[in-house]
DNA sequence: CCGCTGAAGTTTTACGTATAACGTCCTTCG
DNA sequence: CGAAGGACGTTATACGTAAAACTTCAGCGG
């Protein structure tokens, strides 16, 4: 008597089609061909549909002793862009029978704060954002192969990076915003500890104080519109010369940008210019457009994944940055003439 | 000599510790009470801990039959709302020792069409919205314990529900609008086939159509603030009496509204009332701040795993949908007198 | 006619874990 | 004082799969 309720293993096709369990192993497992007859493997395949067959995946995962199971490490995930970035690398490892399962690193999740035990699956590797530093160190503390996304090159934890050129955005939108003669800047800085945003500050720094006569002020706030609002309104309500353009470290700053300048009764880009990076769904929707750096956030994903597919396969991950793309649009213009 | 490279096993530990690798099993696993001695228990816990130990997943989960992952379902995830709706589901799921694998559903993932192929993990249980219809047809075919969010409840599916009261914030809108005294509307409406939007339809037309002399046109947009933005820019301009109130099926719609409004040159909410659904992040960042209903996305996610581990233990899963919350802020006001 | 090769399978084993079933002692009580 | 039971383990087994090692047999060249 067959047992009831219990899924159907390789045994019961076997039986079904009248061969060992070994059989069907190698015909399902495209191993046949000169071990068994066509006319037999026909048969094991056609016993398995009939049946609804499908492989216990946690027997395979053990006995082959990889799982083409990884993880990804995303800050919280509550944002567009890390969505894109799933999207991307999920899509590049399915192409590859490959599985995602998510850590969203901080508060989001419950007492589990240890990566590895909150993702269940057992693991072939690990992606990970570098903006989830809490979860760093439990992962450096496994010999898993590794590759950040965004990260020092440089990095201690001696692995593989995709970086998208961030650098150059800013380098574009520093150009950009000195093409059109403007002198005076408000930097609003992102107050999150990680190396993507210092960059981000460096290389304005650096563009902005090559020409002369130009200042740069630096208002941290924290990611959030209403945070970002009550920093840029403080800042430009500050005693001394106003300044002329606002340099936002995302998209969802310059939109708290946009409220301190409305509040104040500042015209955009008439008495000020802001902008942006990334290019969220945000940025189309406030008036006027935003003016922004587009990061495309799968490309991220696809790049970050077939180079961590890559190490796996043991062969070298792809060098060269991810270009980025300065968008101009609407809410950046020539300063008002003093 | 023992193994090299390859990562230790509880025998490898048991070792160690000078024990059977039966009794390490029993001490990690906390079922020790009265089988093995305190000393010894210490003494395999340490042998573990200077290992390094990490039990393996795959063969645990072929031991026990069971994985503690499920499969979240949704459609593609590049939205804020689902987001949160997996970062609640895997709140309440780590809480309890379960994983939770992703899929979704749409053009996002490769060709592996099918969901489970894709989530390379073995799975204990499925919770999927209803909006993933394309996968649905799958998962019918297996025997998996299945949670749908925000499915019609006579489903021919047969599976629990967890669902917003989307109709009581549909009247909420409507009572909103109508006491303002409104009584043309526009309802900019996703086109898109799913339960969760038909009941929209359905209620904004039974409310409105309880008042005498009221209207309602409808518009169909996809779920784009450009092509929304497309759809209501043509409804407006179509010849008749203009509608003072648009009602959106989602902010992202209402987004879409604003720009078409302007370009027509009505202001908001002077010339028409602008309405959304959902409350993200986009409702605070335009201007003026959008009126719209309050959707928990992490409720959501958590009641819906907290139904699915329900009918993982065998018990029955909550009634009740989950309350939402009318969010009244500047997009609305009474209609100009004619 | 013998031995060899290749086709077509089968038998067996290992992956690492959890737990049922089975041994020892040592204490304790009728 | 004998037996019963607890305390403290160990041995053995099964989960379902993949693949290495083995068996059987037909055909064929020398």
């Amino acid at each position: 008597m067959a047992r009831a309720s219990t899924r159907p293993t390789s045994r019961d096709v076997a039986e079904a089609a009248g061969v060992s369990q070994a059989a069907v192993s190698l015909v399902l497992g495209e191993k046949w061909r000169g071990r068994v007859s066509a006319a037999t493997a026909e048969r094991v395949r056609e016993a398995a549909r009939t049946l609804g067959y499908r492989p216990n995946l946690a027997a395979r995962n053990l006995r082959l002793g990889r799982t083409r199971t990884v993880l990804l490490v995303v800050p919280a995930l509550t944002t567009e862009f890390f969505a894109g970035v799933y999207t991307g690398a999920a899509r590049v490892a399915a192409a590859h029978g490959f599985g995602v399962v998510l850590y969203p690193s901080p508060e989001g999740i419950g007492p589990a704060r240890d990566p590895f035990a909150s993702a269940q699956a057992a693991l072939d590797g690990v992606l990970a954002s570098s903006m989830a530093a809490d979860a760093l160190t439990a992962i450096r503390g496994d010999q898993l192969p590794l590759v950040m996304l965004d990260s020092d090159p440089d990095g201690s934890l001696g692995a593989a990076t995709v970086n998208l050129d961030i650098t150059d955005g800013v380098r574009q939108v520093a150009e950009h915003l000195l093409g059109l003669g403007h002198r005076r800047f408000l930097h609003l800085a992102a107050d999150v500890a990680s190396w993507t945003f210092e960059i981000r500050a460096r290389e304005l720094a650096a563009r902005v104080g090559a020409v002369p006569g130009t200042t740069v002020r630096t208002a941290p706030a924290p990611i959030s519109i209403e945070g970002a609002r009550a920093a840029a309104e403080a800042a430009l309500s500050a005693p001394g010369p106003r300044p002329t353009a606002i340099v936002c470290d995302d998209d969802k700053l310059a939109a708290g940008a946009y409220k301190a300048a409305r509040r104040l009764g500042l015209r955009i880009p008439d008495d000020i210019s802001v902008t942006g990076l990334d290019d969220l769904a945000l940025a189309t929707a406030i008036d006027p457009e935003l003016t922004t750096v587009r990061l495309d956030a799968e490309l991220f994903g696809e790049r970050g994944m077939q180079a961590l597919l890559a190490v796996l396969e043991g062969r070298a991950p792809a060098r060269g940055d991810i270009p980025v793309e300065l968008v101009v649009r609407g809410s950046t213009a020539p300063p008002a003439v003093a």
